[in-house]
RNA sequence: GGCCCGGUAGUUCAGUCGGUUAGAACGCUAGCCUGUCACGCUAGAGGUCGACGGUUCGAGCCCGUUCCGGGUCGCCA
């Protein structure tokens, strides 16, 4: 038996049991006549005492060692309350060293996430041993444990769908699988589970979920693995978008209670803001509703203002307190405007009833008593202005936006704050090729239905598409399916598909809801995503196991690597 | 692919105006220490300053090219 107990299993109530533990020897303390070795396993750790110096000779930190001895209470003034175990400690009788240590490790266990990550992630297993990234794993695993049970009390059934799958011609990039029975056929990774589900709910499943593998090979993010990630992909049929926000608040808000440390979660129903609404006060289609700054549009008010740099172009406005604030604040703010590629930042401070700031001179004082009027603008208060092209005129409020919040402080860092950000626009005018595309996603029900399609300005028409946002993280987005063919063909049709076109690339769907279609909805958050926010991380690869780095490599297995003459040979594959 | 930041000991970093032998902390090695728990004390080893080229009497520092890493925009149905 090569252990009696785990290291944190002891207590007063062993003291003078005879017990093996085993483990890695964490550090060793040498006061000559007397040693100290903290042994830590997975369960934690217990402080074991050696008398007798030979017993560690050859002992490094790290190394994997059983030693056999007799619980020992430990005197009133040498406890340790920061151990679990720390009322007691193994006085040793032997020890064994079960798997030996190199004696210099590449960097410290204690301190690996402040190593940089190259290094940490060729020695992932090593990274892996420091109690927060073990305890993140831990979380997801327990988390994922959670999100299954509660979809199943909801009734949903886990399906699997396919990994070896079809190339889909929208979306990212696949990643290609060669076939080898098939020259010159391949198979794809799926970007997401989105055919199969829905022909599962073709098929009658109901409701569907999986804790599904996702494959995109695109560029990565601090909250974007990239190549793979996780989802808790589900559909419902029979249900309509409030069915779906139903689900997803109460399971996201219950794991959120549940996992999130005792942060405050912003309570169902979760606040609904239309897409175009979004852009407006927030600047992004994922806005941090922990801030409690939001955009005004000065857009019509500066049409009546002489001020070259902000003519024909749309303005936004955002009033914040920022009295106190030392000049370099406001050079700080400059610095970051230029910084993120807009050309200046105006503003003005009501200071004395007077404003003060480098754009007060162009404004008369009528002008002055709109604004103060109209934002409610107050003593102290700076209104900072943000003009730049249609295009980035959102982009760039949403940056200063974001910038005011952390810097005021105003960013509540103790709480969730969910949002569901609806009405995004079915279709969208592509500058470079001068064609109309889906917006999202070509499976969403255009609201309106066919009439919509038939009668309307396609680039007014709105999508029953929908994403749940946390924190400024967009968790996941989701729809009500288009799940009628004659839709199907007039949406795709605006996008510039013929029929011949969607059956050759949906056409298992298309034909699929020619033979009965329910109508049916559903989402998919991303599991990697909330594990961070839960865990309080900044990245995604610090919830990942073995996380491939920015540049989609194992650094630790060397993926992707060049493999051998014949296995191309057989997938018919030959490299230029 | 564009832009920004970075690369100095095993790790995290400092390195002044371009000037003698490139430093610190932690880690590592050796020695001392019987109650520590991030033990302490003493000594020591450890460097192609990412690479290549240039400017200069002289380059870790300035210039150019390039490689690598992080962030960001594009991209992400």
């Amino acid at each position: 038996m090569l252990r009696t107990h785990t290291c944190s299993q002891l207590r007063i109530s062993d003291i003078g049991q005879k017990v093996r533990l085993s483990g890695w020897a964490e550090t060793v303390r040498d006061h000559g006549g007397i040693k100290f070795m903290d042994l830590r396993d997975h369960y934690g750790v217990t402080q074991i005492v050696f008398h007798d110096d030979s017993m560690l000779e050859g002992v490094n930190r790290e190394a994997v060692v059983s030693v056999t001895g007799t619980v020992v209470a430990r005197d009133a003034e040498t406890v340790n309350p920061k151990l679990e175990t720390g009322l007691v400690e193994v006085r040793a009788e032997s020890l064994e060293v079960l798997g030996p240590c190199r004696g210099m490790l590449p960097f410290e266990i204690s301190s690996s996430t402040s190593t940089r990550e190259e290094v940490r992630l060729k020695y992932r297993y090593l990274d892996l041993r420091n109690p927060v990234i073990h305890g993140n794993i831990m979380l997801r695993s327990r988390v994922i444990s959670f999100l299954r049970s509660e979809m199943e009390k909801l009734g949903f059934t886990e399906i699997q769908t396919p990994i070896l799958t079809c190339s889909s011609p929208e979306g990212a990039r696949d990643y290609l699988v060669p076939s080898r029975k098939h020259k010159g056929k391949f198979y794809a990774l799926p970007q997401a589970p989105q055919q199969f589900k829905q022909l599962l709910m073709v098929a009658g499943f109901d409701r569907y979920f999986q804790i599904a593998p996702c494959f995109r090979d695109e560029d990565a993010r601090g909250d974007r693995s990239p190549g793979e990630f996780y989802q808790l992909d589900f559909e419902m049929s029979f249900a309509e978008q409030e069915d779906v926000f139903q689900v997803a608040e109460q399971v996201l808000y219950g794991a959120f209670v549940k996992f999130g440390g005792g942060k405050r979660v912003s309570p169902p129903p979760f606040k609904r803001l239309s897409y175009a609404e979004a852009m407006l006060k927030y600047g992004t289609d994922k806005p941090d509703l922990r801030n409690p700054l939001t955009i005004c549009d000065l857009t019509d008010f500066f049409r009546g203002v002489e001020f070259a740099a902000f003519k024909n172009k749309p303005v936004r406005g955002i009033v914040a307190d920022c009295s106190g604030r030392p000049r370099s604040f406001f050079e700080g703010s400059l610095r970051f405007a230029l910084d993120i590629g807009m050309k200046g930042l105006g503003y003005i401070t009501l200071s004395s009833g007077e404003f003060k700031g480098p754009i007060e001179k162009f404004l008369s004082a009528e002008q002055k008593r709109e604004l103060i009027d109209s934002l409610g603008i107050s003593e102290g208060q700076t209104l900072f202005f943000i003009s730049a092209a249609p295009s980035e005129v959102d982009r760039f409020a949403g940056q200063i936006r974001g910038w005011l919040g952390e810097q005021l402080g105003l960013t509540d860092k103790d709480a969730f704050e969910f949002c569901f950000v609806l009405d995004f626009p079915m279709y969208e005018y592509n500058e470079e090729t001068h064609k109309i595309d889906f917006t999202h996603n070509p499976f969403s029900m255009p609201q309106g239905g066919l009439d919509a399609l038939l009668n309307n300005d396609p680039l007014k028409i709105l999508a029953y598409q929908y994403d749940i946002v946390c924190n400024g993280v967009e968790l996941s987005s989701g729809a009500v399916r288009n799940h009628n063919p004659e839709i199907m063909k007039k949406a795709f049709e605006i996008a510039g598909y013929t029929e011949a076109e969607l059956e050759a690339r949906f056409g298992a769907m298309y034909t699929a809801f020619q033979y009965g279609a329910p109508p049916h909805a559903g989402m998919a958050p991303g599991i990697d995503r909330m594990v961070m926010l839960l865990a309080g991380e900044e990245t995604i690869r610090d919830v990942i196991a073995f996380p491939l780095n920015g540049n989609a490599q194992d650094l630790m297995l060397g993926a992707p690597s060049e493999v051998t003459e014949q296995q191309l040979r057989e997938v018919h594959i030959k490299i230029r």
